[in-house]
DNA sequence: CTGAAAGCGCTAACAC
DNA sequence: GTGTTAGCGCTTTCAG
């Protein structure tokens, strides 16, 4: 193994003249930088992590934080995941995955350990046993999504209760008079996901302020679901002509559905969905997009700025952003 | 923070001594054990991962190397990863997440780093640019997949090529004479994607053993694609009477498909999928199982084999298993 | 602008 | 069965 010496050697110059060539952290003759940087390569030298971690105190490594529950949707997830992970490499960060059900356990240890500098945590629960540990450890670290008690923490999260809002006021605007909103499956708001129940919120208040009727309801991810919870919407509130969808899995029987239900999509019944920009494209369909990419890259861009010890806001939102696209049909005659 | 040496202090003993207690690398009395694990407890003490990795260069870490390339599926893959990770934390490993596509790069640059002790590689392609690299870096490797060539690599498997074969001698024992093969999208062939492959390859050549006609044909994953396919394989080969589908993300579709082409499941066309178990019993389809948490414990279960110095076999394939669900009939009456 | 040297916290000989 | 001590490879004072 090279190591610092070897190359203080092969350069003429001493390990910490190496060592600030590296960091930048004081001022070098670019006589000697080029030297040892030539020597650096062509020895083939890397810093080894373990031993800048115990000199500096800075393993320039974050714990990702992800909770695999049931009724989160895959793919989502992975794009925010991706998008952490590309961020964390252009800060010069690695990423440590911590999944497995014992989330609170591994943050400590993790933590105890010193094995990462900070944490990003994902799907943050209004009431979540990981925050106050979190605030207790005292390492910089940022949640996606939002507790109930945010109190010195950095956030980032969409802004669902918009976003819902955002749907109602279109269908509206269309003419919509009585609407439906089919949410995540139950288990979701069970486990009180703030997401969920903020798109909810919004849909609900955006219909009351409007005048509009509307009805909710939570939706299971299979065919035979879909189909009957939407029957069993129809059938509740028979003259609703639009419909809010904040469910990946469940979009894609959305539309058949409504077909074997014998309503067209816009004609009969209008849908617009809450869902990353790509799949709302590839099923036609008029959304507000969920930001999953941006999401996963301002947390990490903010992690990153707490620990170069710069300061960020308490708390981000990310507006949302309506698309217009064929499942919603021009403005409603007046019946 | 406390160090080793403030439990040494506290109880009494050597530095030495506490680091032993912890490793178990050398016999210690129960007396003095028992009071470094009270010392220990009383202050909190963690052993520091940066220290312990210079002083040991055992850094209790695997990167797990994960490209998301376009075509596989999302569910599928975190599967494999969950299983993964929960058999590293019951070694007392940890996990590097090691994604966006500079694979080759990051490979070298962490264990370079020492970062790592070793790595699990997935989806490995039949010629994948980072086996000769995993080959030459020395360090212990496990690829789930199998590149053309093997030497002196760990690879696990599940056996695609069995279990496409699996499939076509179960339709053919209840009598099918002509069968289609629904399979990945077609990105995922152009990549040469071994496990793609190797299942059509599979189906091909049992087909022929069993003197079954058989079409393939790959498949986009929504309803119109699906539909397409559906229907360009009817026409091709109407005598169709089975089909093997071998892409997760397109099952849903294809009872729907073939419905709206006037077939019944399975008095028209019997459907056998190869997909994890959980998919297919909530589809009702007969299916070959894909498993994904088998694949990815036992491929970390070697890993941590490998990192003790124990030997391991270079290839373990899981053999297939089909499970008769609602999606094949009985036997077909002789026509 | 550069070098010498004292750690960082831990492990693993080498003693006894 | 336990203690002493020399590193591991790097960063960062302190000194010039």
């Amino acid at each position: 193994m090279v190591t610092i010496a070897d190359v203080a050697r092969h350069a003429g110059v001493a390990p910490s003249t190496v060592s600030y060539v590296l960091t930048g952290r004081r001022s070098i003759s670019s006589r000697t930088r080029t030297r040892v940087r030539e020597s650096i390569r062509q020895l083939g030298y890397h810093p080894n992590a373990g031993a800048r971690a115990v000199a500096s105190s800075r393993v320039d490594v974050v714990g990702l934080v992800l909770p695999l529950r049931p009724g989160v949707h895959l793919p989502v997830l992975m794009r925010f995941v991706t998008a952490a992970v590309a961020t964390a490499r252009a800060h010069g960060l690695d990423v440590l995955l911590m999944t497995a059900d014992r989330g609170a356990q591994d943050l400590r240890r993790v933590a105890a350990d010193a094995q990462v500098d900070g944490f990003l945590v994902m799907d943050v629960e209004l009431h979540d046993e990981r925050v106050p540990l979190l605030r207790q450890m005292g390492r910089p670290s940022v949640l996606i999504g939002r507790p109930a008690v945010v109190n010195g923490l950095t956030c980032v999260d969409f802004d669902f209760e918009a976003a819902g809002a955002r749907c109602v006021d279109h269908l509206a605007d269309l003419g919509h008079r009585c609407i439906g909103f089919l949410g995540s499956p139950s288990v979701v708001y069970q486990r009180n996901a703030g997401y969920a129940q903020r798109a909810m919120a919004g849909f609900g208040a955006a219909a009351m302020r409007r005048g509009v009727a509307s009805t909710a309801l939570p939706v299971e991810c299979d065919y035979e679901s879909v189909l009957a919870t939407v029957r069993s919407l129809l059938r509740t509130q028979p003259a609703t002509t639009g419909l809010v969808v904040h469910n990946e899995a469940a979009l894609n029987w959305v539309a058949a559905s409504l077909r074997a239900l014998g309503r067209r999509v816009p004609d009969d019944v209008a849908v617009v969905a809450i869902c990353p920009d790509e799949l709302a494209e590839q099923l036609r369909l008029t959304s507000v997009r969920l930001p999953a990419e941006e999401l996963g890259r301002q947390a990490m861009e903010l992690l990153a700025a707490r620990l170069s010890g710069r300061p960020t806001a308490a708390l981000t939102l990310l507006p949302p952003k309506l698309s217009c696209r064929a499942s919603t049909g021009p403005r409603l005659r007046r019946v």
